[in-house]
DNA sequence: CTGAAAGCGCTTACAG
DNA sequence: CTGAAAGCGCTTACAG
């Protein structure tokens, strides 16, 4: 096990001073093409390679993002860090990925503990706890500290930062009016609770999109979930008691699991029910029948947050941009789930 | 924007020396009650934070670690990074993310970019690309620094190191003999081609199980598939030219998309066929029928190889362990898709 | 009890 | 053309 080469053991070695060597690996004018070649001979031969950390404090920059997610199982999150991660590498970032576990403690504590020093920005989306809460003066402190934030998908309008999203409520409307094009006029809504701002986004495109139409909006036909984990008999109690021609559902969890429910009731979709759910996820695209869903193309938005997040820390400090709020187009796909 | 405040700053503003400020805040009792506790307030007031990087120059440590898998759409290795994540989190670690995107290329340079300073350890699971050329350099470069490298899932036994697996051949046998014992004669297989090492362990284990039990092995019925975006087509031909009554995939997404295909075909799954796929995964779960499958405990193997290097990192110099290599137990879950 | 000095590994303005 | 010095932000052995 060998140590790690340094300049200084390189200048050592070749009997100069280490800033002569410095010089020579970083190619300056100052030095005599003589010294630079045999430096440099001498580096590649010891497979010499800088010290991050050493540039890092040298530079005040670290060359890090990180980016904060409730929760990596979901898809979508997988789906955004990667296109997160591609951008970051492209421009010759790292990326720290952070989970918050939807807890608001862990989202102030990951955010502290690596806003000093070990990264250049943040990329995230609140925990559930976070929104529930309305308390975001972790990110006001950090912004601040002039360390740039980018928002996506779980946002928040109380602070001013770049941020990626969906028009949620659009698509939502649209979704819900694609359901209604198609004749059915008792539609259920599986959604979540309101503090959840997406889900709180959706839940008003589909109550737009019933009283653009005039449609009756009945409380009974809408779902609102708190819990993730077992919302099994919720939905089952809202197929049992109710009836109704067609569901949206803010997520394809929910989706899935009210057509597996369904179906064991002996209904079946989308004979006797048709099914729109939110996220392209695996789910949608895998389960029987394969599920009509809106895509949230977590790519794309990994991918521009990184972006702004980027541009933000190489630009100059005066050029001082002001914060955008990118929307990311969705469609509708179709699949088996509907007509 | 208020620049993050420093030692300095404090020593300046209270007229003291760096030194005694820095002990002052890590209680050092060399120093008195009375200027500590100045110190400590003032502090305190400016919400000093030490600076991370200045502390991993010092320390020659970064407390953060780096993952380096293949892809993360992969609900696998989503559950990996979860594992490792919380484990890390624990212990006081940062976790980077990196992807190779199955190729050998990004791989290494992943690994060199990291592997000057900015990270403490590698945990790994190799691209198939790597697999294939069968170069291993990248790694033993990085371990004969003296940087330990836990390897999972996808390992090689060229590589010394700590490494966590399950028993792919054990599995592999043990759910063709679950097959075998519901009276199945004519077993299926699809597979990867074998330089995916996984895969080959699971063929291994599928033709023990058959030989074991003197069956007939057809190799008509063994399909090793290349490609993963583009499989379709050859499963489809495995479904339309061959009679079986059974089929063992070597993953989910091969398992889920011979259902779908067998049903286009009017062969009812299990009805006409049972199957078993790999990874416990959310299309397993979630498909209908849902499927039999081997559970393959991401967060388990992800926790384990947290905790493996860390251990190693955390360990005396001299008390160095031999190389471990850890067994995650699996288990059959049986589901819809098996009578 | 306090502080100057050296050092982690690097860069760069400046002197010679 | 080369090198000593200062500095990024911290810690700690040592002197006073």
């Amino acid at each position: 096990m060998k140590r790690k080469v340094t300049l200084k053991h390189i200048a050592k070695e070749l009997d100069v001073s280490i800033s002569t060597v410095s010089k020579s690996l970083r190619d300056s004018s100052e030095i005599s093409e003589d010294t630079r070649q045999k430096v440099q001979a001498f580096a590649k031969l010891y497979n010499y390679k800088p010290n991050n950390i050493a540039l890092s404090l040298k530079n005040r920059k670290s060359k890090t993002i990180c980016i904060i997610i409730p929760e990596i199982i979901h898809h979508f999150f997988a789906t955004v860090i990667s296109g997160v991660e591609h951008v970051a590498n492209e421009y010759g970032y790292n990326v720290i990925v952070c989970l918050s576990d939807e807890s608001f403690d862990k989202e102030v504590l990951n955010m502290e503990m690596l806003a000093n020093g070990s990264i250049d920005g943040f990329i995230m989306s609140l925990s559930k706890e976070t929104q529930q809460k309305k308390d975001f003066h972790h990110i006001t402190e950090v912004i601040n500290q002039g360390m740039p934030v980018v928002m996506f998908d779980r946002i928040t309008n109380e602070i001013l930062c770049d941020k990626v999203i969906i028009d949620d409520n659009l698509a939502a409307f649209n979704a819900t009016q694609y359901l209604i094009d198609k004749g059915f006029k008792k539609i259920a809504l599986i959604t979540t609770v309101d503090y959840v701002s997406v889900g709180k986004y959706r839940t008003d495109g589909y109550i737009k999109a019933l009283k653009t139409n005039d449609l009756n909006i009945d409380e009974n036909l809408i779902l609102k979930i708190e819990d993730t984990e077992n919302f099994e008999d919720s939905i089952q109690n809202l197929l049992i008691n109710n009836e109704f021609d067609a569901i949206f559902a803010v997520n394809e969890l929910f989706a899935v699991t009210a057509i597996k429910l369904a179906s064991k009731l002996g209904k079946k979709v989308p004979e006797d029910m048709s099914v729109i759910g939110f996220t392209d996820g695996i789910i949608s695209k895998f389960s029987s029948p394969s599920i009509t869903t809106v895509s949230q193309n977590g790519i794309k938005m990994g991918a521009k947050a990184a972006k702004m997040l980027i541009e933000r820390l190489e630009a100059d400090e005066d050029e001082e941009e002001r914060y955008k709020t990118e929307v990311i187009e969705t469609e509708l796909v179709e699949r088996e789930s509907t007509f």
